[in-house]
DNA sequence: GACACTACCTCGCAGTGCGAAGTAGCTTCT
DNA sequence: AGAAGCTACTTCGCACTGCGAGGTAGTGTC
C-alpha cells in the first residue's frame, strides 16, 4: 500500500516527534521513524523535512565529526520547535478522530 | 491551523466513505463533509476529486436535472469503490495508530 | 579490488488540495 | 427590473511536499 500521500503534513510532526527526547542526525532520525512504523519513508524526505523545520527557526544543529566514519550533522529542538510540536500534536489528534468519526459512523474498515 | 497537507490521500477516502450509503452529487458532498467536521474543504478539491475517483473506476455516475435549479451530477460507488474504500480505511486506521504510537510514548499533545 | 554500510546532498518530478475565475439557473428582496 | 445570493459545476494554474535517481565520501569486510 501507499502510505505517501498519507505522510504529506505529518512527516514535520513525526520528525518533532522524535527529536523530542534526544537530539539526532538524519540518518538516525530516518532509522528512528522506521523503527516506529514508518516503514516506507525515504531518506530524501527525511532530509529535505530537517532543511524546512530549520529554516523555519524550530531547529538548532551542530556538526560532529565521526571517528569512524562520515560526519554527522545533529539536529535539536529549540522553544519554537517544542511549541510547534505540541500544536502539531493538537492538530493531528483532532484531525485523526475527526477522521474515525466520519469512518465509524459508516461501519467502515472495522 | 492549516489542514490542507493533512488532508492529502485521505480526501478520497473521506469522499468514499459519505458515499457509501447514499449516492450524491458533489455540492452535496462538500455539505456531508463539512458537516462531518472537515470545514476546509474548498470546493474545487471534492469536484477534482469526484473526477479522479470516476476515472479510476470507483465510481458511476449519472446527471439528474433539477426542476429547482442546476442540474447535479450525482456519483455512486460500485464494487471497486466499495473494495477500495474498506483498504483505505484499513491503511488509514494502520497508519493513524502508527502516528498515535510515536506520539504517546514521547508524552506529545495528550 | 569489490562490495556494503554509514551519512549527507542536489535535482527535478508527481500527486493533490486549493484559490480564482467563469458559467448558469433559480429565488428573494427592493 | 435590477441586484443580490444561493445552488451547482467547470477550468486553470499554483503551492506544497514526499520521493526516486544520482552523486560524493568515509569506513569496514570479504
Amino acid at each position: 500500500m501507499d502510505t505517501t500521500q498519507l505522510l504529506k503534513g505529518v512527516l514535520d510532526l513525526a520528525v518533532l516527534a522524535v527529536l523530542k527526547d534526544e537530539d539526532g542526525y538524519g540518518y538516525d532520525i530516518l532509522r528512528r521513524l522506521r523503527t516506529a512504523g514508518l516503514e516506507e519513508v525515504g531518506d530524501a524526505s527525511v532530509y529535505g523535512t530537517l532543511r524546512r523545520l530549520f529554516q523555519a527557526g524550530l531547529l538548532t544543529t551542530y556538526v560532529v565529526p565521526s571517528e569512524e566514519g562520515p560526519h554527522r550533522k545533529y539536529y535539536g529542538l529549540n522553544a519554537a520547535g517544542r511549541d510547534q510540536l505540541q500544536r502539531a500534536g493538537k492538530t493531528w489528534r483532532t484531525f485523526a478522530s475527526t477522521m474515525d468519526g466520519l469512518l465509524d459512523e459508516r461501519g467502515v474498515a472495522a
